[in-house]
RNA sequence: UCCCCGGUAGCUCAAUGGCAGAGCGAGCGGCUGUUAACCGCUAGGUUGUAGGUUCGAGUCCUACCCGGGGAGCCA
């Protein structure tokens, strides 16, 4: 008689026993003794994390969760590995088939379904765990249809997870990403905050649309007939802001102007791309951080860049240490001695112009030609972080003419060639991770750049106001969360780093 | 946007132009302190869509849709 089991163990959690009343539980058809289905965020009780790490034979626990699957045994007991998302590892739940009604009770215990159990931690009479809880009472908030429910109890494929993103965060892979990208955000944050940075909420919607980063979204109050006509004439005046506003491709620009007020600044949030990008590294929304440091040349900008990628790459590793050793194990093979190499070593910095020479006397044979002036191509760029050096380099000092204005101008070589103050930041398998400069802080320089590239200064008038008044050398780079994950997890497609990728032709979740 | 490859059961994939299959998953049964459980049985298909060639098309041709990879753009 289930009345007759209240005297078991009473959770070792703050929340409330199965046995005080709590009017809000809403667990249906639990039965009194049940654990209620909600509990205060304020005191939640442990995790699954918390249980396996530290729990001991005797405890009570109260443990709320999804079933990744289930096993029965003839001797009368019934094995369910419980997630909650606070770790990779599940905790394996043993169910006697004598508690009240369990046949009919048990029968919603399938993969997916949600359940809530409370019971007694004991020590694992299995292989594969050092406690397990041994269920005194449970609900199902949730069932789950075996027949419908589109994750199986088996391995799938990324691009089938895909097409299921309100779901796969409940697998293995994507539940490990989302913790390692939380935790890298947490580090950013961090490493920028612990020396002393100025996180700055640059806008969402903009109106320059004069920054070369690429195509715009337009943001808009129109009607669509409006619209047309507005676009088809050039003129936005009767538009929601005046003038025609898309979407940010960069907060660079505003970041220098607290930059240059308030100290080192940076950016962290959404950024947007319209380009028809269809490439596992491209997306058309992303995560971007941008940090700004006054009185800074190239080379602190630099040291910033490859103190930020070592910094927040240790950080993850160390904080998440059963989600990484995953990766390495199921994800990429090769991951630990990729980022020990980013660890162990000093970056390797080299010139534009000393990198055309590396690659012309290489010997190997490019599809394209390697020439002073043009870009680096990917396949370049792979060349020198994958196969020369075998770990991260910077690119720094590229021809003028393939850099946009805003970076500052070096004088000319012994050749007379010209060259702005860049640097990107290649890594293994995934290329640029950072594409930064020295800011040209000479009014003059700049107002000539942009004229040279069809930008109308007085259309970026605060922007150059910065130099007119109170001019400083500064410097900085844009860094793109996602592909900073892959480097941390070895995903191989930007699309499985985001939680809802925004892709052409792709944003149903 | 360009180039290449692919689309067959819920998932992952087989099938010389000639009877549409397997593994996993699911259901049922058996066995078991189980743990990628194991053994047996069962169900499950308009072969992406629309045309075409052929006695006959999953297979060949055309167009379109969708997915993956490479390139460009970049972070």
């Amino acid at each position: 008689m289930r009345l007759a089991r209240a005297d078991n163990q009473p959770p070792a959690t703050l929340a409330p026993t199965p046995e005080s009343p709590r009017p809000q539980n809403r667990s249906m058809s639990a039965p009194s003794t049940a654990p209620p289905a909600t509990v205060s965020p304020l005191s939640p009780g442990p995790t699954v994390a918390a249980l396996l790490a530290d729990a001991q034979p005797g405890d009570s626990a109260v443990v709320r969760g999804w079933v990744r699957t289930r096993r029965d045994s003839k001797a009368g007991l019934s094995f369910v590995e419980l997630n909650d998302g606070s770790c990779l590892s599940n905790l394996q739940l043993v169910l006697p088939h004598d508690l009240p009604d369990f046949a009919e009770r048990a029968t919603p215990i399938t993969t997916g379904a949600s359940l809530v159990a409370t019971g007694e931690i004991v020590a694992s009479q299995g292989k594969n765990q050092r406690v397990e809880l041994r269920v005194s009472d449970f609900a199902v908030p949730g069932g789950a249809d075996p027949d419908r429910y589109p994750l199986q109890k088996k391995r799938h494929s990324f691009e089938y997870l895909r097409e299921i993103a309100h779901l796969r965060p409940r697998s293995n892979t994507f539940g490990a990403v989302a913790r390692v990208r939380n935790r890298l955000s947490h580090a950013i944050h961090e490493f920028f905050q612990d020396r002393g940075f100025l996180w700055a909420h640059t806008p969402i919607i903009t109106t320059n649309d004069c920054e070369g980063a690429g195509e715009v979204f337009t943001v808009t109050a129109l009607q669509a007939a409006k619209l047309a006509e507005a676009a088809a004439g050039g003129d936005f005046v009767r538009d929601f802001f005046g003038k025609h506003a898309g979407l940010t491709v960069s907060g660079q620009l505003e970041a220098e102007v607290y930059a240059t007020s308030l100290g080192p600044t940076y950016t962290f949030g959404p950024t947007f791309r319209a380009e028809n990008s269809n490439t596992p590294r491209h997306l058309a929304e992303f995560w971007m951080i941008e940090p700004e440091v006054p009185f800074c040349d190239l080379e602190g900008d630099m040291d910033l860049a490859e103190a930020f990628v070592k910094t927040t790459v240790a950080e993850v590793r160390a904080r998440c240490e059963e989600d990484m050793a995953f990766f390495a194990q199921r994800i990429d093979k090769t991951l630990p001695q990729t980022l020990d190499a980013i660890a162990d070593h000093a970056f390797v910095r080299l010139p534009y112009t000393e990198a055309i020479d590396l690659l012309k006397s290489s010997g190997e044979s490019f599809e394209y030609p390697v020439e002073w002036g043009h870009d680096l191509q990917t396949e370049h760029e792979r060349f020198l972080t994958e196969t020369h050096f075998k770990r991260p380099v910077i690119v720094h000092d590229y021809p003028v003419g393939i850099k946009p204005f805003y970076m500052r101008v070096n004088e000319p070589d012994e050749q007379g060639r010209e060259t702005v103050r860049a640097m990107d930041v290649l890594v293994p398998r995934v290329g640029e991770i950072v594409g930064g400069s020295q800011r040209e802080e000479r009014e003059d320089v700049l107002v000539a750049r942009m004229k040279a590239q069809g930008i109308d200064p007085a259309s970026l008038w605060w922007y150059v106001e910065l130099r007119t008044y109170g001019s400083v050398p500064h410097a900085g780079f844009g860094l793109g969360l996602e592909r900073l994950v892959q480097l941390v997890t070895g995903m191989q497609n930007v699309r499985d780093v985001i939680p809802f990728p925004r892709t052409p032709g792709h944003a149903e979740f």
